[in-house]
DNA sequence: TTTAATATTAAGGTATGCCTTAAGATTGGA
DNA sequence: TCCAATCTTAAGGCATACCTTAATATTAAA
């Protein structure tokens, strides 16, 4: 397997699980930034080594082959991060990039190594399972944070993983664990006013919808 | 920089040392088990570059940039060894292949973050030193096994990275650290009989010149 | 000094993974 | 049912990093 191919394959990966749609080469193209052309060169290739179906006009979707081998790799991807995070002090909003390199590497059981030298950790640093290699990549059944009513607690326990998010979070000192109070909802600006450690701030329910946690 | 042309780097920067000749095509080739011509090919590129000096039917050498280079893979690649070795707990004959891979890996300063990680290093698992990054590689000043004398004792510091080799002094019970004892020298045969923790065994004159450490 | 061995360059080819331009095929909404 | 938007395929190109075959240049040894 190559990068690349690695690539399209984890990308596919979310769409591919039950009841959602698959993607089609356009938003795949979109997502890469290449041309719709080079995404079905690459569909073509994918489809001769059985990691998808693809029919066309219709959405990809990953065969039992694919899904296995994406779900290695988010695996190693998480397990990575956990490594960078833990063990090399990195920020939670930098892992992701340097993940993207080490998700490759896979040789001589290195990610089963490392798994058992961080004590097969349950959740990469933004919250996400790492999942089981025979299971599928459950989720946790969190809810987001733009669903919480005025008054109550909420406990963050995963977060989008995206820079900028990660990084305004960490701003107002939202981690994982942090408990979050829900002051007030203001539907008509679409912000909502929390408070962390006693310090109010505001949040969009654009970004607290990427959000999640529990109720506490 | 690409995969390929960090290999070819590194392995220009051992003989390029001084006074040591430089490597030519050929041997580079035979090295990869590449043929000559692909090899000219990348010394054009590598020499536009400015990575090496290449004068047609003389050796080749690495530019003060090129030698730069090389060490920063040298280090990464023993840094990461120590890691796998120490932390992962891979044998010192499993390191070199993973560490050929992570070497190439050098992003958003990983390779200092492990270095720190792991107390500044100053061996990688074969008694190679770590070089800092501002100086040349200096090598310890080691003498070979098949110096040592009939009836001295000998300390074990640096062996050369070749899994047969590590794994016959493996399974000798030798390793970095391991006192020998020299019982006898059969020039005629050539090889050493030697102890190592009480137990006698035979090593021939060509595999004890590429183990290195100290009289004691 | 001639020649054999070694070294270099030239010319054309392959696979990967991207690109552009352009031509068809299908779908779905008006 | 027709047409426009979307999707797919075709054809040719590019860079990297390999390959083969073949010609030419240099060195070194007889």
């Amino acid at each position: 397997m190559t990068k690349s191919e690695e690539d399209y394959i984890k990308l596919l990966y979310q769409p591919s699980l039950p009841n959602q749609g698959g993607m089609k080469a356009s938003s795949i193209a979109k997502f890469f930034g290449y041309t719709e052309q080079s995404v079905h060169e690459m569909i073509k290739r994918l489809q001769e080594k059985k990691l998808l179906e693809f029919v066309p006009y219709k959405p990809i979707f990953l065969t039992a082959k694919g899904r296995n081998l994406a779900l290695t790799m988010i695996r190693s991807h998480r397990i990575w991060e956990v490594f960078l995070y833990e063990k090399l002090g990195y920020r939670w909003d930098e892992v992701h990039s340097l993940g993207e390199l080490l998700e490759h590497i896979n040789h001589e059981g290195i990610v089963e190594r490392l798994y058992q030298f961080l004590n097969q950790p349950k959740h990469c640093p933004h919250g996400n399972r790492i999942p089981l290699l025979d299971k599928a990549d459950e989720m946790d059944s969190w809810i987001p944070l733009s669903q919480i009513m005025i008054g109550h607690q909420f406990t963050v326990k995963r977060v989008e993983d995206d820079p900028e998010l990660l990084s305004f979070l960490t701003s107002i000192h939202i981690e994982l664990g942090t408990t979050v109070n829900i002051i007030n909802v203001d539907g008509f600006n679409e912000v909502m006013q929390i408070s962390v450690n006693h310090q109010p701030c505001v949040i969009s329910f654009k970004n607290a919808s990427r959000v999640f946690g529990e109720n506490s």
